[in-house]
DNA sequence: CTAACTTTGTGAAGTATTTCACAAGCCACC
DNA sequence: GGTGGCTTGTGAAATACTTCACAAAGTTAG
């Protein structure tokens, strides 16, 4: 979060940034944006604030964002023909390789700048290309078989959109978004009338 | 996320969960089940565990999902697309009323059962209709705009793909899903080998 | 009915996270 | 170069969250 909104500052052309300035930026609190950053190291100047730009770099550093990472994504319907066309991701140095589906009538179609290729060679390729990264957007049914079958080629982190539970291995990382599960977040919200911090 | 397995343990009529089971199947212990259910109320049968449709259905109410709430889509892009179709919304409760879009090639176009509106019309619908509900799926400059015409026609509650920092007022709960973000936090994982949980 | 076994609900203990508050450092101006 | 006004970095305090551990209550079997 703090690297998005450093970026922006970059961009405009300011030096620093107080930890104050970037709380508000961040909907968080000064104290909040000193114990944050001085986890990593001390980036300030006392009397002035953080160097925007440096800071950035430092950061950008810390998160590994500075290598560009391939992605496969997993699953050719709407969701997944989303995010292999989310400028974002390549924006911010996520390389889509590939795209799977085990739809016969979808293989071999283009799919925006790729074609869909098959799951049977979803393994085969992600060794040789050697993406670390798979993005899941399939039914949930499928959701844990292809999840083991990354596992067994390799795969060392999974984001996943499929509204189901998946386990994985201690070495690999996942991270799962369920879009419903947020919706019913926002529907305690309004029936308990819970007051929001306004910001997010 | 209870919600979730407690249903699919009722369709498979299984008539009462202990917590360690449903520890298991959310990723978390039995002690944290039993605390997190006992904030509101106490639901379970000791010796034997909890009853797992009553218990669903007091859930279900706490959330406030017994209801339909009524849900607009602003933004006919991709993310748009992907979400309008999402089967996940309209099972869980949430009835999509509109999808809205200042495109003039879009407008009026068919979009899967509905049509794109013009979002010169969003204010109006949404008091007409009473949605409270508010799904973002728009460019990131163009949020905050849109957010502030969305506040000032009375919506309740917004969920927001935009990568876009959003304020809103207080009165307003506001969810942000941001999905290179996702992806950030996973390149962290993998430059710094941080064991997972194996469970998401 | 009793005894052995389960499982909840919950204070208390243990961790983790956030906030406070202030010394120390830096800049700018005179 | 000294002084005043900012702002960081960070221990300590406060708060929040998770885990422990066990009495109480229910179940099952004989």
């Amino acid at each position: 979060m703090y690297v998005r909104y450093l970026e922006e500052l970059d961009t405009q052309g300011q030096k620093t940034a107080s930890s104050d300035e970037l709380a508000h930026l961040c909907g968080t609190t000064p104290a909040q944006v000193r114990k944050d950053l001085s986890f990593f190291g001390s980036f300030g100047k006392r009397g002035l604030g953080y160097p925007v730009h440096e800071l950035t770099a430092h950061l950008r550093q810390i998160l590994g964002l500075e290598r560009e990472w391939k992605v496969v994504i997993v699953g050719a319907g709407k969701i997944g023909a989303a995010l292999a066309n989310y400028r974002g991701f390549r924006q911010r140095g996520f390389k889509i390789v590939g795209v799977y589906d085990n739809d016969p009538t979808k293989i071999g179609k283009p799919w925006g700048e790729a074609i869909v290729h098959d799951m049977a060679d979803l393994a085969r390729d992600i060794q040789r290309e050697e993406a670390p990264i798979a993005v899941l957007a399939i039914p949930s049914d499928d959701a844990q078989d292809v999840v083991d079958r990354l596992v067994g080629a390799g795969i060392r982190a999974i984001l996943n959109f499929a509204p189901a539970q998946i386990t994985v291995p201690p070495h690999v990382s996942l991270k799962s978004v369920n879009m419903a599960m947020e919706l019913e977040g926002l529907s305690f919200a309004l029936t308990n009338s819970l007051p929001s911090r306004g910001v997010a």
